[in-house]
This record gives structure tokens, sequence and C-alpha cells, in this order.
DNA sequence: CTGCATCCTGGAAGATACTG
DNA sequence: CAGTATCTTCCAGGATGCAG
């Protein structure tokens, strides 16, 4: 054991709960696979704050493709985190907005985002004195 | 915009800042691209309650292989969030346990493990419904 | 027990071209 | 503007065998 504050302790005592599971049927490791693709947590940062259109989305996030911006919202749309407007104006224009859902897990991505920008120079740091080492 | 809650609305104004960065210099791309393995965080996880042994994470996380064991508790002693101990017995023993940094990343983690929890059922009936739609 | 070395494959992702 | 379609590349990850 080491000496955990009370809310890591929970979130560990859950977790073993969870691990506990049959590998198919634990909820956490299918969530944490999805968030761990590639662009789907940029993408529901990047329309964390306001809808966006297609091309829009390609701007700001400069080094997706298009065929993986259009898959990745694609499988936000199915698991029902965006949802998708269609326009019918000419041309044609497509929004992608944040469901209740998608805009539920800004919070969680939040706090890892936090720690990231408070611990990356240790991270860093870290490797620079592991490489060294070696 | 959509009518957020002001933390959410607090971390939306943190990633805007940091998506402005030049890609290579965003802390927080690096960070989630690292959580973003297959392995790391459940390492982490299942490291956050007690150090253990090599053979002991295998039993504990029964698909993983032992090429991405060793790989990823490589990785994660690298980037200082893991310590690795070795005992000069016979057989050798190595104990891995999370340092500070580590144990650190619990917290937001378990933020989305959470969530996960909660929001799993909501994530698998949007998929019944979109794949009935389609 | 705790690994490293090697080989190999599936699927993720990129590039390019075309369309309503 | 917002995609689809196809081809190709690349590498994470699995399988297996060996070693201190």
């Amino acid at each position: 054991m080491y000496a955990v504050d009370a809310t890591a302790a929970l979130f560990v005592q859950r977790w073993n709960e969870a691990a506990g599971l049959p590998l198919g049927d634990c909820p956490v490791r299918g969530v944490l696979d999805r968030i761990s693709d590639k662009w789907s947590m940029l993408l529901v940062m990047t329309l964390a704050d306001a809808p966006k259109r297609f091309n829009q989305l390609r701007r700001e996030v400069p080094d997706i493709s298009q065929k993986m911006l259009t898959q990745t919202l694609r499988t936000l749309q199915r698991d029902g985190m965006v949802a998708r407007q269609v326009f019918d104006t000419k041309p044609p224009a497509v929004e992608y907005r944040l469901t209740p859902l998608g805009q539920s897990i800004i919070v969680p991505v939040g706090y890892l985002i936090d720690w990231a920008s408070k611990n990356h120079p240790r991270i860093d740091q870290a490797r620079v004195a592991f490489d060294a080492a070696a």
C-alpha cells in the first residue's frame, strides 16, 4: 500500500471492482479504449466551446486527415457524444455539436488536461534523466 | 456556445489556450497520446493500490503480452511514473511501484473511470439506436 | 522469475482522386 | 462544402523461442 488521499483511494477501490469483471464486460476498459483513439478527445475538446462545421474543424485541427475526421465524427455520433445537423442550403452545410453526453465528458477530461499541463515538465525531466542514465 | 457549467468552461478555456500552441509544443497532446496507448493507464490503475512484481502484474492483467508489459513498464519508468526496484535474491525479484508523480494521476484518471461507469449504458443505448437507424 | 530478440500480422492512419 | 472510394504504408502488438 501507499499513503494515498481519500479521493484516490475511492477511485482505486472502484477500479478494482471494475477490473474484476470479465474483460469484455469491463465498461471502463471499453471507454478507455475509445478515449484512447488518436482523435476522439481532441475533437470533443475542439467542439467544447461551440458547434462547428466540417471544414472549420479541419482548420482547427490541421493535422487530422479528412478521412479520420469523418471517421472519428461518425464514431462519436454513433456513441451519442456528437450530434450532426444538416442545413439544406447551397452549398450544403453540416454542423457538429456536442450532445449533453458529450458535454458531460468535458469535466473529467479537463482534469486530465489540467494534470497534463501541470506535470509535463516533470515528465520531460524524468525522460532526460532516464536517457542520461542509459 | 452551449450552456456549460463553470468548471467545464474553465477547462475549455485552458484547452483553447493549449490548442493554440504549435502541435509539437502542446503538452496536452503529448500526454493524451501517452495515456492513449493501450496499456499505460491500465497498469497505473493496477499498481494504484500497492507495488507489484512482474508476474503478479501479468496475472492481474491477463490479456497483456509479456512484451507489452515490459515495454509499457519501461515507458512509464522513463516518464517518471513508475519506479523499478530489483531485489538481489535467487531467483531475482523485481518490484514496480508508482512514484508520487504516478500516484498523482490516479485522481484525474479516476474521474474518467467514474464517468465511464456512469455513462456506458448511455453509450450502449446510443449505439443500438444509431445502428438501428442505419 | 524476469526479462530480451525475432518474426509476423491486422488494422490504424495517410495520400490521392473523385462526387453530389 | 462535405464528404466517398481506393490504394498504400506503417507500426503497435501478438507469438514464439531463448537467456541470465
